[in-house]
Order: structure tokens, then sequence, then C-alpha cells
DNA sequence: CAGTAAACGAGACGGTACGTCTAGTCTTCGG
DNA sequence: CCGAAGACTAGACGTACCGTCTCGTTTACTG
């Protein structure tokens, strides 16, 4: 069993003269295919054919699919026309409960389903890549919900003992839970029962 | 010339004269193998060197290596000395929070999270096999927790209309969530502190 | 600078299991390809597609693409139906002009010539190669002239005196460097020149 | 300095304006590299990094690796202090014992027969190369030999008829095939042996 | 002596083939 | 006559070079 722990190139290549019509093109392959086959069945190869792209340049600058992938889908979520806050209208249960029913949408239209459930997935079994997807797509995403409950801790309308941070996992871990490892369907029925339950442990004594 | 398809062979084996040694062997070999180095370089060649067995009296038995991981895993907690169910003593906070603090340190010894974190990545990555592996390991593991809240709700402890099956998601998607995704550290405080969160939202009003 | 080299896998196959369909299917593939394509146009890939083989069969029989098109060869050549003597007829100058005559024939007819050329080549440059090219078709090819040249030397028509096997470098060695290095035509006259002239140095005084 | 400059690129590059410095320096590396690692391991990408010089500076002037070291060995044997006549002292078998001993010197040494094995290699295999390599290297060098051989028969101590073209290639031929082929070693005694028996058929009779 | 054109070092690019690895199937042989 | 052993087809892996193609940077000739 040959051990040889893969010999790295530790050869920086150039990213000043990178080609933005590569990257682009490997990208937008990487999402097609990891909806039309699935992430284990994606492979550099189809990435690099239909992207019309050698592989020496996804390997040039990506260290894995998985890389690949998370740099695909960042660009999509980072589109400037994607919605990424919550709405404070002050009224905080119809606030939460909308915003999840945005995201329970979200997480059952298909093509954004499969290549987050992909990069999720690769995280969950990677630690060092894990890091990069929390650092990039998980925490921002908690990051609005700590907020928005902040806002109501200062107007009176959460218990001020309360931790925001663990206030937020009751919400998201529930959902998360129901979608990853599939213990439950994700519909708005679930996600406005979850914010009642929560709220009712939140509110002021 | 090989043109017909693939001639799928459909005589089921028979279970009668199936070796109990090399499936011990087998299912013994996947779980060392699995903690020494992971899920995704884990092999069926491998297994197969290591269980000394051929191949073929893997596929013959198991479809894929998850399934094999399952059935090992399976093995080890369905072990008679393995205790699943929840103390009741009467102090539900109590009693919730011993059990989670167990959980943690369970989750927190590499010998049992490596498996197991490789079938919820196998799982979380296949439908198939993820209704599998809910229905042999994750369905009765919550199950245990809805019999001690249900005891409770009789017991006038919670409030009369809470949904226990949602108050069971609350207490473990954090846990999983921070598990599987690697979102914060599994610490008994941190088990403490989601208890008493919980609780306050399913107490009587 | 990755100076691993080559972590050779020596776990030796068992050859009674091998496939003689596959065996077959490569070296007949080996052979059409390199008059197809030439030597250095030849590759393992091609090989094993025309063959309708994994790459690995041929990896795992052969060290490369040479060592395939030696054993392609010499299985050509050691055919039963394969001439391989020179005449006796007590005329040694005529049996030689015959033999030689038709060897020129070989060697200009392309199918013979491409595979031929692709084995000397490979052999001049890879000294390894070259010690299995000249045991299995080269010092074949000389002892027969050796051993028609001692039934002349016997016969009193070579002077006693005469180092036989420099003999035969003289008559071949001409002949070769104007074939491999292309230095002349391989032509009936020529090679009949070439019987005179050395025979006259050969010739009792 | 090639007399076919290249004909691929439809943009000539402009000789006057070259770097004398990148082509030393690509002539020394090819050299250097053939030595090392042989002719099949040479790579252009590798001449390039040594030279210090961008790959782009050796496709612009040379149209294959072949053709480098074809220009990098003819530098070397143009050197003004290469001795390439033959001598004449009027005793041909002495003057040819000499400079064949001299030659098998040259071909025992490393340093020369490297790079001169490659080019013969690649000229077997390419017959493109080859007529430049005749012409550069193969045919000056047996023309000294049919020079030294006029005189003799212009002496009379060749017969008149013989052919001296023939006997040139009586001479080397043998000479080439033990080197290229390996087919023995090349020691002074083979070549005084082969001159004796050589002669003995030209000799006037 | 400034302007400019071309050769230059550097290296990213689309490709091909390498030799290795694993999947899953098929074949052989010994217990 | 089952099953271990392992050879088989298939194809992805990650690497090495190919030959082409920009990029700025010299360099050397012209105007």
């Amino acid at each position: 069993m040959p051990s040889t722990p893969a010999p790295r190139n530790f050869r920086t290549p150039d990213a000043s003269r990178r080609s933005e019509r590569s990257r682009r093109a490997i990208l937008d392959a990487s999402m097609e295919l990891v909806g039309e086959v699935g992430y284990n069945k994606l492979t550099i190869e189809a990435i690099a054919a239909r992207a019309g792209v050698g592989k020496q340049t996804i390997y040039r600058w990506w260290s894995s699919k998985a890389a690949v992938l998370l740099d695909a889908f960042t660009t999509v979520v980072t589109d400037p026309d994607y919605e990424a806050g919550i709405p404070d209208t002050g009224d905080l249960e119809a606030d939460l409960k909308q915003v999840l029913r945005a995201t329970v949408d979200e997480f059952t239209d298909a093509a954004f389903e499969a290549p987050y459930r992909a990069l999720a997935v690769a995280g969950a079994a990677d630690e060092e890549l894990s890091k990069e997807f929390l650092e990039r797509l998980g925490e921002p995403g908690m990051e609005v919900y700590t907020r928005r409950l902040r806002s109501a801790q200062e107007a009176g309308q959460i218990a001020a003992d309360v931790d925001l941070g663990l206030a937020v996992e009751m919400l998201l871990g529930p959902f998360q839970q129901r979608w990853l490892q599939r213990t439950g369907t994700l519909t708005h029925e679930f996600t406005d029962a979850l914010v009642d339950l929560v709220l009712r442990g939140l509110a002021p004594r």
C-alpha cells in the first residue's frame, strides 16, 4: 500500500494572469453538473470537459472538487440581488416566520438544494473544508438571526438573560436536522410552530 | 463483444449457508478501518483484505460500504449492555441534563464518533441509505426522549398544548448541528444551557 | 521536485489465471496500431481501447509498451511456418545471396518493418530492453548465419583462421546500418555485392 | 543555423536579433541534461528551466528536442580542435586501425556516447530527422574513410574493381551494429580484427 | 536619443497520456 | 459446491509535458 502522502507542489500560480473566462466556465459547469449527477458522481474530469478547460487549470486553482463547488456556490449566494437580511418590522414572531418560510422554500428548490447539500456533506466529512464552509456560508447565515434577536432583546421582547447564540441554534438546529438528516419534511407549518415554541422560551418572565 | 447492457445476477444468495465467521470478520474490519482511515478512504478492497475475505463475499451480502458500516455499527449499539433509556426520577431537568451530558461524552469519544459520523454523512448524501439509517439508529434514539417528555407532560410539568416531537427536535437539533456541522463544541455547559432554555418554552403557563 | 522513485507494486500476479483472450487481443492490437501510427505515437491507452481491455491488464503483465510489442512481434516470428534457416546447397555464395535477398524483401515490407524498427529503436535507447530484444530476436537471427558459415569452413570454402562471428558481423552490420540508420537503400544488388566482397575476404589463401 | 527554418509558424523570427546568450545556454543545458537523464526523459521544459530561458525561445528556433540536441552536438563536434581526418602514412592497415581505435575510445566515453546515441536513436525513429543527422554527422564521417581508401586504391593497395562505398560500409557497419544494438563490446581487438578481415577482401588479386 | 518592434523570461492555457487506484463483475481452484 | 483469491473491464485520479498563447521587460535598431 503506497503511503506517499502526496508530493504537493508549493509553487503558487500568478493570480494576476488568471483567466476569468476559464474561472467562470469551471464554476458554471460545477453547478450544472452537481445538479445533474449529484456530488458523489461529480468528477473533476467532467467539470473540465464541460467547461472546455484542461484539468490542470482546475488543479492549479482549487484543491478539491469541494473547493470548486464552494466557490461556485458562494458566487451565486453573494450575487448582489441575493436577499440576506431579516426584516425588522418590530414584530419578532412575524419577521422570523417570514424569513424561515422563505428559507424553507429555498431548501425545497432542487437547484439550490443539490449543491448546498453537497457542500454540507463534504463539510461534515472533512474538518478542513468544514471551516471554510462555515466561515463563508454558515456563520454569515447565523449572524443575521443573532442581529435580529439582539434588536428584540434590546426592545425588551426577549428576556435579558437569554444567550442569543443558543437561541439561534434552537431555531436553526431543528431546521438543519430535518433537512440534512431527513428526519422530517420542511414545511411552513413546521417553521411556524418552531418559532412559536422557541419564542415561548425567550419571552421575558 | 459484450453488447448486452448488464447481465444482472438475480440469484439471491442462500442466507442459511452464510458464513457467520466471514460476516463477523467483515463487520469487525469495517469498524477498525473506518477508525483508522476515515469514511472517504475506506474501501471495499481494504475491508476484504483485512477480513481475509473475497470482495465478492461483501458484494453478495451488502449493497455498499455504507450498508456494511451500518450493520457493523448497529451490531455494536444493539449490544445487550448498551444503555438506551432515559432515567425517570421525576426531575425532568436533571434527567435530561444527565442523559445529554452522557451523549456529549459519547460523541467526544473518537471510537464512537468516527463510524457514527461516517454513517451520518453517508445518510446525508444518499436518500436511500438515509431511510435505513434513521430507522435503525435515528428514530429509536429520538423515541426515548419523546417517551420521557410524555411522562413529564402527563405529570403536568410540560404544557398540554406542546408538540412533543417538536420539543425533542429543539433538544437534539442544536446538538446534532453543533456536532455534524461543527458549528460549536459539545460541552456539558452547552447541553445544560440548552435544556434550561428549552424547558422554559415547555413550561405550563 | 517530486523525487518519489515510483512506488512499485511488488505483488506478482498469478500467471496461471491469466486470460488468454485478453493476451491475444492486446498483442493483436499492438501490432495493428504500431503499423497505423508508428511507435512514438503508440500509446498504452490506445492499445487497451482497441483490445477492449482495461489498462491495468496491460500494466499487470508488461512493463512498457516496448515489452508488449516485443511479445507481439515474437509471437508472429515464432509462428510455426516462419522460415528461419539458411539453405545449405553447398554453394555458399548462392545460399547467402538468396537468404539476404529474402531478408531485403522482408525489411521492405511495411507490415514487418514498422514493428521491427520500433523494437530496434527502443532497444537502442534502453539497455535493459536491448538484452531481451537481442536474446529473443537478434541472436537467433545471427546464429543461423554462423551455422551456415561453419559448415562452409569445415568444407574448406572458408579459410580456417577466420573468426566466423566477425564474418557474420561483416555481412549483417552493413545491412543493419543501411536499414536502421537509412544510410542507403536495401536492394538485391546491394546484398549481392556485399556477399561477393565479404566472401573475397573469407576465401582460403 | 538550421537549414530548414521551421515553416510551421509563418512569422519568421529575425535571426539577427537572436540572443547568443540564450542559444548557448540552451545548447549547454541540452548536453548536460541528456547525459543526466537520457534522451527519452529529456524534456523541453527541463531544458528551458535549466537554461533559464522561456520555452518559447526554444520553440522559436528549433522544431524538436532532437533538433536542439543535433545542434548542441554538432557544435561540440565542429569544435576547431576536433580531429576529423584519417592520417595517410601510406600504411593503410595501420592508419585504419589507428583511427578506429580512437573511435572506439570516443564511443566508450559516456560524455560523447549519451548525446550521440540519443541522436542516432531519434534518427532511426524519425525519417525526417534522420536526413539531417546523416547530412551533418553521418556522411562527413564516412567520407573521410572513402577518401583514405581511394588514396590506397590509387596506390594499388586495393583491387581496382572494389566499390569503395561498400568497403566503408563493411568497416563501419559492424562497428555501428555492435554499438547501437549492443550486439558486442567495442574493443581495439575487435576493430583490429575487423580491419584485417576487411582488407583481405580488398586486396588486389 | 527617443520611439518602437521584436526577442526575451515567465508561465497560464487546452490538451494527451501517463501509471495508479478502486469499483463492481467474472473466473478459477482448493477445502 | 461454496467461498477465498484475484484477474478482469471500466474509468477517475492527480501529474508531467506538450506546443500555443499572452503578459510585461529588455534590447537594439531606426528615424
